[in-house]
RNA sequence: GUGGAUGUAGCUCAGUUGGUUAGAGCACCAGGUUGUGGCCCUGGGGGUCGGGGGUUCAAGUCCCCUCAUUCACCCCA
């Protein structure tokens, strides 16, 4: 293991099978969110930095985890550690707030964070996410939280759970805020050196902190704080969710890092995981695509998922669509005939693939034993007569047909679907 | 950014108190006679022991640095 280039750190090469249960759950996703009437969106890698600067200023992401350069013309880009700011960028500069109201959306595609890498956490990893724009209403933060329940369902992983909050709104979080950092300003003796500073920065990130549980359990509640309309918001959603059949519970302490959220945060976990184990979440964002120079009110709702996380927890039961592939195998002397075979039978539409490596015919048997499971015989005294022999590697059957019968075979005796 | 662990063939790992040409299993390749796999047998290729420096007559084995991986923080997907 000398390997003089290596890849950058916290990314990763997906090799087979593992490309292609990542290609598969690409797949479920991206179909599940069209079955809700969410279509794909494909936004650059990189965008200007002020759109990820407007976005969060305060969250760690975009303040010490920017890959950012300067490119030769002296504009400064970055690198997108997520997604939904740079949808709401294209939502706002592609006017999509004139089409028919709401405007649902899709993405999937790599994101970057320079982070400490550790298993599940890469520097370049893949998200898909959905943005529903346009609708003040409950329903439509059931509509998307549904969603990302169907996705984590059709990947195999059945009943996750919700977890659900509202970080009220900017008439009533203010009021919140003022609550939680009186009390905690009390307790600051007691503070853990991150909850120090925290109670500065982003006093609602204290209610997150896995060191000072005793003291948040006596932290005034937001719901007690919610204005009416925050509170009418947050039990219908609930009330939709309930009445779905979802499991869903309400965490007072579920705050989120990403600093755009407005009302409804939730977390999609399962139970199979542990209680705090989340896969991943999203929320309301009221006023970002305001922020990005939108219309007044903009409202907009969606999540975010890592793939590579979801895949860790779904990986064993990801069934990938399987294909019957056909080895096309050469007698001495018949290589050129035995592509040319192959290349027919791909064209009828068959998975086929002949020798490159000058085997003999005994290892292109063992060949095909891996990676075939019919083999077609070039060469020989049937060729001469226009025959090949088709072979069967479960079980060993074999039969003799003319080639111009060939695919018929195929379809009919071995039942392999081109 | 902080703290801990690890790094020997493609993979999983052995390598005694530092001592001659660094091993195994799996994988890969070729044979076991003349046109057919999966088992078995035989043989083969493949490692500057992550990289660099140091100690020593001598280092995979000790020390330092570095890179990478991994775990726990921070944060998050």
């Amino acid at each position: 293991m000398r390997a003089e280039f290596q890849k950058p750190r916290g990314t990763q090469d997906i090799l087979p099978p593992m490309s292609l249960k990542m290609e598969q759950m690409r797949r479920i996703a991206l179909d599940c969110a069209q079955t809700f009437g969410y279509l794909p969106v494909e936004t650059p890698v990189f965008e200007q930095t002020p759109v990820f600067l407007r976005v969060g200023e305060s969250t760690d992401i975009v303040q010490h985890e920017r890959y950012s350069f300067t490119d030769a013309g002296g504009v400064e880009l970055t690198l997108r550690p997520e997604g939904t700011a740079a949808i709401a960028r294209a939502y706002v500069e592609n006017g999509m707030f004139n089409q028919p109201q709401p405007v649902r959306m899709c993405y999937y595609g790599p994101m970057f964070r320079r982070e400490r890498p550790q298993a599940l956490r890469y520097r370049q990893h893949t998200q898909f996410g959905a943005e529903l724009y346009g609708s003040v209403y409950p329903e439509a933060d059931a509509e998307v939280i549904l969603l990302a329940c169907a996705v984590v369902e059709r990947a195999g992983l059945p009943d996750p759970m919700i977890r659900l909050n509202s970080i009220g709104c900017s008439e009533c979080r203010p009021r919140y805020r003022e609550a939680l950092i009186r009390y905690y300003h009390e307790q600051r003796n007691h503070l853990c050196r991150d909850c120090q500073t925290r109670l500065n920065s982003n006093p609602l990130r204290l209610l997150d902190c896995k060191i000072d549980v005793a003291i948040r359990e006596q932290a005034p509640d937001i719901e007690e704080f919610w204005c009416e309309d925050c509170a009418t918001h947050y039990g219908k959603l609930t009330d939709l969710l309930s009445a779905s059949g979802r499991q869903v519970r309400r965490d007072p302490f579920l705050v989120r890092g990403l600093d755009y959220y407005t009302r409804t945060v939730f977390e999609i976990g399962h139970p199979s995981m542990g209680s705090q184990a989340a896969l991943f979440g999203g929320g309301r964002y009221d006023g970002l695509a305001t922020t990005l120079d939108g219309p007044e009110s903009t409202p907009a709702v969606g999540f975010g998922m890592g793939i590579e996380r979801i895949l860790s927890a779904v990986e064993q039961n990801l069934g990938i669509p399987s294909v019957t592939r056909i080895y096309v195998a050469h007698l001495p002397g018949f290589e050129g005939p035995s592509l040319l075979l192959a290349e027919q039978l791909r064209r009828e539409g068959f998975a086929a693939e002949s020798d490159l490596m000058g085997r003999s015919l005994k290892a292109q048997l063992r060949d095909a034993g891996r990676r075939s499971q019919i083999v077609v015989f070039v060469g020989g005294h049937e060729w001469e007569m226009d025959e090949v022999n088709v072979k069967s590697l479960q079980d060993g059957v074999q039969m003799t047909v003319k080639r111009d019968q060939l695919s018929d075979l195929l379809h009919q005796q071995f039942k392999i679907n081109s």
